[in-house]
DNA sequence: CTCGAAAACGTTATGTTATTACATATCTTA
DNA sequence: TAAGATATGTAATAACATAACGTTTTCGAG
């Protein structure tokens, strides 16, 4: 377990595979989904999935898109934010744009200091078109 | 305190209950929380009270939590108007505190116009411990 | 009033997402 | 090598949500 030059050495066999089939996909994939890509690499129950999801999520490798209850790869080459990202889901081509800027999580903690809230994570999922799909819409 | 009929007339018996039942509850409730507790009003099934959320929601009296897959009534006299609230949910004591902040919604749309995002709803959840939770915290 | 469209309703069945429970295996480290 | 932590496999079930069907109610236009 030295600082490997690869990523995540930590990770598991299965860790693994739901990691890339999460990095391969183009958009966010349920966890049955998920299931259903890796049924040819031996996976048989959504356990192996779930189980996989939790320790990547925890690692900041994945996150949940609690909109649409599915999951996303990380695209941040290391989860600093934490906790703290932004998502903008398109619902026509289902692109999803993940992000995390200063002037949008700084009112929130302020918000939750104000408050006296105990801040541990932060959802924030934005439904609507991307710029491309707008363009094309009827 | 029940629902008043007089504030909201166009609400059907299904849709009243279901409004009363949310506003009745000190928390967020399950569809199917929600339909236990109005077995004794004739509920039987789930779409009785999914189709009562549906509408409720389009009249902006509902939110659905989608960190919780749990719906609260709205505590805004009219929510229509805002659009894009936040919602800070206790992890130990299930409280849940609507706000809205042109501070807070300022920068998304800030984002997405920059982005050419056309932003129909924001979703913004906070989980943490609420200040009194913190408080009794060991 | 009465006809027809739209909305709401009731019911059954099914689809989708996630966890519990239990047994087994592997890795880590003192 | 023994103990504890972590990971795994499998079956069963819980929890959340919608499809598909037909019926009833509501309400405005004619």
């Amino acid at each position: 377990m030295t600082a490997d030059p690869q990523i995540q050495p930590e990770l598991t066999k299965n860790q693994m595979l739901v990691f890339s089939a999460l990095t391969e996909a183009r958009g966010p994939l349920s966890a049955y989904s998920i299931l259903d890509r890796l049924r040819g690499d031996g996976f048989r129950a959504p356990l192996q999935v779930y189980r996989a999801l939790h320790k990547l999520r925890g690692l900041g490798l994945v996150h949940r898109l609690e909109s649409l209850n599915a999951f996303v790869a990380c695209r941040h080459p290391d989860c600093t934010t934490h906790g703290a990202n932004a998502f903008a889901i398109c619902e026509q081509c289902g692109s999803v744009t993940e992000f995390a800027e200063e002037k949008i999580t700084r009112p929130l903690k302020n918000w939750a200091r104000a408050k006296g809230f105990a801040l541990k994570t932060t959802t924030i999922e934005l439904r609507g078109l991307c710029m491309a799909c707008r363009a094309g819409a009827v």
